[in-house]
RNA sequence: GGAGAGGUGGCUGAGCGGCCGAAAGCGGCGGUCUUGAAAACCGUUGAGGGGAAACCCUCCCAGGGUUCGAAUCCCUGCCUCUCCGCCA
């Protein structure tokens, strides 16, 4: 959520930043409705202090063993106003709540203008894009010579978009996350954390999956609301819902493994071969809650962070910073990391890393002591995937395959392989 | 699942329907003392919101209710703890 204090005091900056991201705000209607908060929370306080102070005045006479009957008779309407009041006031504060929860946070001045991916702009590459002497194959088809990779097997057990790993392939998305839970909690100082696979309709509030997302989610339960989480960022980053943080503790920094679940609605017919988008992966993911000065620095490090993954695997990538369109509903600026995926001859999404500064935080809120001021303030909330484990086995199959279909093992994950250098 | 107890500020913990946004302690901050620190002592210290301002409003787990007036009484829900049962 933003800040409803710049809405009233720059509401000519929201509008045109929110211009920016091609979102359609109806700054008239806002006003409008403002206006009528205005007056009617100004009336209701008005008749509350009323009863107030009516009501102390009815104590004093009554201690004073006074009769107390006419003060009572000259209030008596004043109740039923209040009531009408109160409820006039919950109204419209509900109608400004649903709006304001509805809005996407304001973009980082770094952040390019464009529609769509298109207009994404490339940071960096790194790695030599592999020069096969045959025609590489993609990981469904590596999976299918190889056993292992069953998508008939999913889709019989729970539906499409689901896939069952047997074997080495399992082994070897298990010695993926093994490794960057290693590499997260060992070089860069995350903490390692279990969380709730499920979680409930305030967590995803607090995060910004609720209420404008919830197609996209598993509701898992009815009564209470419990959702599949779509990413570890829900649970992990709930951790400081309603904390006030002490300012020796940041910044937290955490990386969490879990399964992730995802509708995938509006995606029909898109990436619907293989292991690219399915209703379940796995997710190493990465989160940071950090002092607002340091959160571009501290995006600069958790982007660095998934790289480092990446670079370890020795899988070619390139970082992309993306444009106004394209970056998500609660982020200010975000980094995606893309794998080449010689499969599909493409740079795919293998990373996603955003920094929401304190748009989260204000839905969370999730605070720290600011010792300048003495006063909680709240923070800034950063994640980013470090990596995407399901997509991480497509890009090692992919690049690691030899010309019979095999899979070269990095030397990285030989170790979690039991020594193990080949696939086939 | 059954029985009981309880949810109050950063933490622990008092609290009679009006004098309670809330005692006390701890912690934090400032000071006295000290070469410095500790101890001791003194002072100070909740959050959110509205209003141009004076000032006002809200918040004692959440949501309802009773009342002129609710942290306090009633109902519902959620959560925590203890005991029993069940259980990986």
């Amino acid at each position: 959520m933003l800040d409803p204090h710049l809405f009233r005091s720059d509401l000519d900056l929201v509008s045109k930043e929110l211009a920016r991201r091609h979102f359609a705000f109806d700054a008239v209607a806002y006003q409008a409705l403002e206006n009528k908060r205005k007056e009617i929370q100004v009336k209701t306080q008005q008749l509350q202090s009323e009863r107030n102070s009516r009501s102390k005045t009815i104590g004093q006479a009554k201690a004073k063993g006074e009769d107390i009957q006419p003060l009572l008779a000259q209030i008596e309407d004043l109740g039923v106003q209040h009531k009408a009041a109160e409820g006039e006031l919950a109204d419209v504060l509900l109608e400004m709540s649903a709006l304001m929860e509805g809005i996407p946070n304001i973009l980082d001045i770094s952040v390019p203008d464009g529609k769509s991916e298109e207009q994404n702009i490339e940071i960096s590459r790194w790695g030599d894009v592999p020069n096969f002497t045959f025609t590489p194959k993609d990981h469904v088809d590596l999976g299918e010579k190889l056993g292992g990779m069953n998508f008939e097997l999913g889709a019989k057990i729970a539906s499409a978009r689901f896939v069952v790993l047997t074997g080495k392939l399992a082994r070897l998305q298990r010695a993926i996350i093994q490794l960057m839970l290693d590499t997260h909690t060992d070089e860069h100082d995350y903490s390692e954390t279990y969380t709730p696979f499920l979680a409930n309709a305030a967590s995803l509030r607090g995060t910004g999956q609720l209420p404008k997302f919830e197609a996209d989610l598993f509701k898992a339960s009815e009564d209470p609301a419990l959702y599949l989480i779509p990413t570890a960022e829900v649970p992990v980053t709930n951790i400081v819902r309603d904390v006030i943080i002490d300012a020796k503790e940041l910044p937290l920094k955490y990386v969490c493994h879990s399964p992730c679940f995802r509708s995938e609605a509006g995606a029909y017919g898109r990436d619907v071969r293989g292991m690219i988008r399915q209703h379940q992966f796995e997710k190493v993911e990465l989160v940071q809650i950090v002092s607002p000065e340091t959160s571009m620095q501290a995006h600069e490090e958790l982007t660095r962070h998934a790289e480092v993954i990446l670079e370890k695997l020795n899988l070619p990538y390139r970082r992309m910073l993306l444009c106004a369109g394209d970056t998500g509903f609660s982020s200010a600026k975000t980094y995606d990391l893309e794998v080449w995926l010689p499969g599909q001859g493409k740079y795919r999404e293998i990373s996603s890393c955003s920094n929401f500064k304190d748009f989260q935080a204000r839905r969370l809120q999730a605070r720290w002591r600011n010792p300048e001021s003495g006063k909680p303030e709240l923070v800034h909330t950063l994640n980013g995937s470090g990596l995407a484990a399901g997509r991480t086995l497509i890009a090692v199959m992919e690049n690691y395959q030899d010309e019979q279909g095999r899979i070269h093992i990095p030397q990285a994950l030989q170790a979690y392989m039991g020594g193990m250098t080949v696939i086939e």
